[in-house]
DNA sequence: GATGAATGAGACTTCATTCAT
DNA sequence: TATGAATGAAGTCTCATTCAT
């Protein structure tokens, strides 16, 4: 009988690689990408370097995964947080607020997303566009929903759900920069409301 | 006893100095900082790589320059055009366009600030981030103004001063990456009106 | 699960960095230091030239290291041949005895502390200097107590000291080059003849 | 009528590589060769780096020439000291007088040959070896007439000239490393002394 | 599978020498 | 002749990746 992977030996190489990305998601949110070497990281994910190449053809492969695996955590929360709503206006709050939470939960994952790592590699940077390009459509989603209910006036939905967007982002990444605004969480509700009103939400 | 460092000679060094910046301007705007090199930078300035030291001590104290530059053509632009106007709204708005106008006239410099470079060297990134501080202090101000004289409701500044700018940030960007929206002109219009009615403007 | 550092590896690594020093000898020898790159060096030593930077931090360590062994190497011998004996007389001679030996055995510790490493490189040159300033004192201090003992006539013993050691250091630099004197056993000879009667021993 | 070259022209040209020399002398005895740049020595001697390549082929061009240059001043000077003298020992005493004297006069001379270049190249390590056989020989005819004579015992004279000339050495290189011994002139006499005695020189 | 030593391409930088002015 | 900017080979060192154990 030849060998065979069982169960038991297929999550152990999982639950490794998941150690490894864990420990890289650490290093990467003090550092930078290219600043960071597999030595290091390894040493972080205590294996030994050449460890490293059994679980990742090479580097960009990993930051690849922990992009994606921060893609579909990110999204995938969001999603279900407005899957909770069926009002428009519901819907975009609870974006936002579930976007807020999962950063301030992980705030490794904001610096990478947000602060490292943009800029360094224009392969997977795509990939970061992608996560923005994403939360844009479903805000503009929102927002031709409300507006071809009539409840919004007519403008650019595209380019209110970028405001939309940018807005709370830029907030994000100065709290994560510098530590303002202090409270993140009212800071929310200010933004809420002059996200709202800059749609014009009839009241 | 030519060669003397005479007007002409000097002008054509320093005009020299600026077709390096220029090039690695081209260049940074297509590569990421850290994944260009020397000899990359070189070639498109058409100088030989020894050459580049002549200018710049160092690959930092060209990038410094670069940044530094870009944070007065930038903010003295803004300061500018702001100077036109007494009126506070006014005066947002005037920040904005000056802002848009030259990242439309220089998109090199637009991609550098808003797309390479961030996340890449903590030296330097601190200096995007100043930019990008002062931006919002100058949009604090008028909003600290335009709300102790009442025409503004009680909302926190420095958040809706964040706001404004990231939401002018993100439709740039994306203008930027994918050509989205395409007008930019027209989008500034929407982004304006967007704002104007989240701060709360009293018509 | 296998590599460990067990005794084994590491003996081998200890080795590696054994046999990289032997070739640098050799190269040192041959060659200045500063015309020596690490290319060449790892060349020699059969290895990569990232590998050296595996057992020493940068060129400049690996001269040390060699200087540094060199000088144990070189006084403990002399002082344990020295201990052998308890007249003064003796003494000067075996030092110069166990010099000459360890020189004639080692020709190319010989070669780098006295042809090519000297005026190279202030760091380490202080380093070569001591070394001679080493014998320098050893030798002084036997000419003192034979003084202190009305042995020798009043002179400066520093200068007679330096004397005895240069006049040492001149015939084994010349065998070194030149081949000249053929008998170098035979030339110590005389020399310790010279210096004896040079410092004015009674009979 | 052609250009030529009028004497006042050469006369021109050989100050300036003079003043070239002059320059490097007093660099070249602060700095090693290998440590000093073109473009330093240029500045020292106030021209434009250029400027050196019309006056010497290149940078071992100007060692070989100012070496050369020691070599004959040294030489010269010894050869002419020891020529008003016709007893050997007489000349012996010249010999070493004049190479303290000149070594005394001119720091830098000294500093070059005994402190900085040796070990730098093997090129022109031959010659300021040359220097040094040269004043060997000079020591080892005058032993070898006094021998012939009978006024000294029957001893190899190379090794003793070599003994005779270390110990001259020896004693330079320290004083001028560390200023030990304080009172050169004094610590001529000793070794004098030291030496007639080491010859077996009769009363 | 796991290890970490070994590899070598490639980055930054210096500097002897050349060359246009 | 004099200048100093320009050149590019060569040096040191790093690090992603491979490989022997």
């Amino acid at each position: 009988m030849a060998y065979r992977q069982t169960d038991r030996v297929k999550e152990k190489l999982e639950s490794k690689k998941k150690e490894i990305i864990r420990a890289a998601r650490e290093v990467f949110a003090e550092q930078s990408y290219q600043g960071t070497s597999i030595k290091a990281l390894a040493q972080k994910a205590k294996i030994a370097t050449g460890t490293f190449y059994l679980y990742f053809s090479n580097k960009e492969a990993l930051i690849n995964m922990i992009v994606d695996e921060m893609f579909h955590e990110l999204l995938d929360h969001i999603k279900k947080e407005r899957a909770k709503f069926t009002d428009n206006y519901d819907k975009l709050q609870a974006s936002m607020e579930a976007c807020l939470n999962i950063f301030m939960r992980e705030k490794t994952m904001a610096k990478i997303l947000l602060v490292q790592v943009p800029g360094v590699n224009n392969a997977f940077n795509a990939k970061l566009i992608e996560i923005e390009n994403e939360l844009i459509k479903l805000t503009k989603g929102d927002l031709d929903e409300l507006k071809s209910r009539g409840m919004l006036p007519e403008e650019d939905t595209l380019v209110c759900a970028m405001a939309f967007v940018g807005s709370f982002r830029q907030v994000i990444i100065n709290w994560l920069r510098e530590g303002k605004p202090e409270n993140l969480a009212e800071a929310c509700d200010t933004l809420m409301a002059y996200n709202l009103r800059g749609l014009g939400k009839q009241k």
